[in-house]
DNA sequence: TATAGGCATCCCACCCTATAGAT
DNA sequence: ATCTATAGGGTGGGATGCCT
């Protein structure tokens, strides 16, 4: 391993650090609302008679108070956890503000925006004006005074956490969805509203939502507390802000550190915005700011033996090894004026090392050399390996984000000569890189950002031509994954493969997204898997007969509306609340006005909304609004099923004839001759 | 109080033109 | 012969979900 400076051996030794065992307790009320009311903080006119507790010590306690004077002995019995009961709602509260006063750090789930400000509001409603020594109103969350506050609500809709830290396992930001993701476990819920519900149920779906709670902060060995006090580490900040604030503020709250550590003074965002300021070429998808990476355009075809190459963290490694950061990209030097990203007038500092770029140098050296060799050494125990995973993980968190916040307009560093420089590069190398596999005679049929692929390659050759990247642009090109055969159409960023292992591997295919209806996608789900034996180029003819007789099938099921409507649901998210959609009426938003109408609601952002292509004026409906199946548009359904395979088809020259048109279903009942020619 | 850009797809919203029917 | 309503084609772009 390479040399690593005393300072980094610091920092390196501050986060390997043991994480205490922090003393934690969860907190969930209940506030006693009529029906279809939801209780609102700014008016807390209705009481709060449950509040569960579930501590880390194993405290587990659900406080009640007997507002409707109906609990009886037997509703307070339960193996898990204890009941107190209270006669009026200030000693409730006082009583739960007693026991978490013994725990540092208070867990909820919401409680930036409900149960903290609802216990603080409803209970200077009540008189009860101590509260105020207990939660304190801060600017966007409330703290407790004698501890942290996290809510785990803002801690898991933070993207970074989301995608890297969890690989995107759960999608709606809720316990329930979470819980399910992450520890595999059912949120209770409720068969009814408070007031038509027996005590004893409203008591335990109380305790289960503390319990949950807690369980979020305890799986995999405490994973999400030691990650917190990781990131926290990495970026100089408390824990109450670590959960709150996104992956822009911890880095920028890192490069501060190390402005500081430098003696250097941390420029306004106006003072990086004075420097030359120069975009040179105008970026593909219209409404960016810049230029972004280069995707080859994919040879059309069926590949055997194809091996896919990347660049090892290729943004990352560009950051470092080009020197870029937003005071050394068109630095105040002279003599670096001649140190020009290609094709481009910016220069790179060739005098001074940039801090971005010696961060980037930093994290990616020691999570690779240093957490991930240690995460995976045999030699040491598990849970300590295991601890050394987490780290690894929230290092790999930054340095994914950091090109990413460098061209973000609302980063403190932000400079876009920098990002620019990034992405040029990283075109300039992938260019260089087919260019000399040409050459050498290699065949590279698609590449995308920082990955070739190349068909049948000698492996010597190969060797070759890491050796010359290594060599020429201190890159690292790795072997990432090797195709028994893969698809590719003349799409990008869509085609699947088969590897070596016997994996089908689908990329971008209309099949694989979540909004495809669970029919069309298991058909083509059927199709794949048909392809999964495919060994050489004589067996797709005799694979070709079962598609078309699995495809056949599925047309007739759609015609003859021989499918359950579950099946046919598309799932789409809500993005804006339904009145903010001005330019245009997506047909997901015509649904959820209509089940506003139908129930009286207000859907929110992040609703999923499940429609039903159906034959009314509007061509869609909720499908807990779609009565019968009759309504079904099964035209409609068969096109999409049409447009979904032709993807995979149409190189296997099974073709879909999608522009036919198909007037009466009965009587146009479609028989294959008509739709594929050989 | 959003880390980036590139791409495929569906379909809305709008413009234009061909056509049938009205004047 | 000219005007008008309407259907259908063409197109740009909004919205979503994906890839790296």
């Amino acid at each position: 391993m390479k040399e690593i400076s005393e300072e980094e051996r610091k920092w390196l030794e501050r986060l390997a650090e043991p994480v205490a065992e922090l003393k934690h307790i969860a907190l969930d009320i209940e506030v006693y609302n009529p029906k279809g009311v939801m209780p609102q903080p700014e008016n807390p006119e209705y009481p709060i008679f449950i509040i569960s507790l579930c501590g880390s010590d194993g405290l587990k306690k659900v406080l009640v108070y007997n507002l409707r004077g109906d609990i009886k002995e037997e509703d307070i019995e339960f193996d898990k956890f204890e009941v107190e009961v209270f006669e009026d709602e200030i000693s409730l509260i006082r009583r739960a503000l007693d026991i978490i006063r013994d725990y540092p750090i208070l867990i909820t789930f919401n409680g930036d925006s409900f149960d903290l400000p609802y216990i603080l509001a409803r209970s200077k409603r009540l008189g009860f004006m101590e509260v105020g020594d207990y939660i304190e109103r801060g600017k966007n969350e409330f703290r407790i005074s004698w501890g942290i506050h996290i809510d785990l609500y803002k801690f898991f809709k933070n993207v970074s956490i989301k995608t890297y830290a969890f690989s995107g396992a759960y999608d709606v930001i809720s316990l329930g969805s979470i819980a399910r993701a992450l520890i595999n476990k059912d949120k209770k819920e409720l068969p009814g509203y408070f007031d038509d519900l027996p005590m004893k149920d409203i008591i335990e779906y109380g305790y289960n939502d503390a319990e949950i709670t807690l369980e979020l902060t305890q799986f995999n060995d405490n994973l999400v507390m030691k990650l917190i006090v990781i990131i926290s580490r990495i970026s100089n900040m408390t824990i109450d802000d670590v959960t709150r604030l996104s992956v822009s503020n911890w880095i920028r709250n890192r490069i501060f550190y190390l402005h500081r550590i430098k003696n250097y003074l941390i420029p306004r965002p106006d003072e990086i915005r004075e420097k030359k300021w120069v975009r040179h070429f105008q970026p593909v998808t219209k409404g960016k700011k810049y230029v972004g990476a280069l995707v080859i355009d994919p040879k059309p075809g069926i590949h055997f033996n194809v091996v896919v190459v990347d660049f090892a963290s290729l943004y990352p490694s560009i950051l470092k090894e080009y020197n870029i950061s937003y005071e050394t990209v068109n630095c105040p030097h002279k003599e670096c004026m001649s140190n020009l990203v290609p094709e481009t007038t910016t220069w790179i500092c060739s005098r001074k090392k940039g801090l971005i770029s010696e961060f980037a140098g930093i994290i990616r050296d020691i999570r690779v050399n240093v957490f991930k060799r240690l995460s995976k050494d045999e030699n040491i125990p598990k849970a300590q390996r295991e601890f050394y995973g987490v780290i690894q993980r929230a290092l790999k968190v930054i340095i994914n984000a950091l090109y990413g916040v460098i061209g973000a307009d609302t980063f403190q560093f932000y400079y876009l000569p920098a990002a620019e420089a990034v992405t040029l590069y990283g075109r300039y190398v992938i260019k260089k890189a087919i260019e000399k596999a040409d050459e050498m005679g290699l065949e590279v049929i698609y590449g995308d950002t920082d990955s070739l692929f190349i068909k049948n390659p000698d492996v010597e050759k190969l060797d070759n031509l890491v050796t010359y990247i290594k060599d020429r642009y201190r890159l690292q090109l790795e072997i990432d994954k090797i195709y028994k055969y893969t698809v590719l159409s003349s799409r990008k960023k869509n085609y699947f493969g088969i590897t070596d292992n016997g994996i089908v591997d689908i990329k971008g295919l209309m099949g694989k997204k979540s909004n495809t209806p669970p029919y069309i996608r298991d058909i083509f789900y059927q199709i794949l898997d048909k392809l999964r034996t495919v060994e050489d180029i004589g067996q797709f003819k005799v694979v070709k007969n079962d598609i078309i007789k699995i495809i056949n099938e599925a047309e007739s099921k759609l015609i003859s509306k021989d499918i359950p409507l579950e099946e046919l649901v598309i799932t789409v998210t809500l993005s804006k609340k339904t009145d903010q959609y001005t330019k245009t009426t997506p047909q997901h938003v015509k649904a959820a006005r209509m089940l506003e109408r139908a129930l009286g609601i207000k859907l929110q952002p992040g609703h999923m909304i499940r429609i039903i292509k159906t034959k009314n004026s509007e061509g869609v409906a909720p499908i807990e609004l779609v009565k019968s199946l009759d309504q079904v548009d099964s035209k409609k359904y068969i096109e999409l099923l049409h447009s979904t395979l032709e993807q995979i088809l149409e190189v296997l020259e099974i073709k879909v004839n999608r522009r036919r048109k198909i007037a009466t279903i009965d009587e146009n009942r479609m028989s294959l001759d008509k739709f594929f020619k050989f």
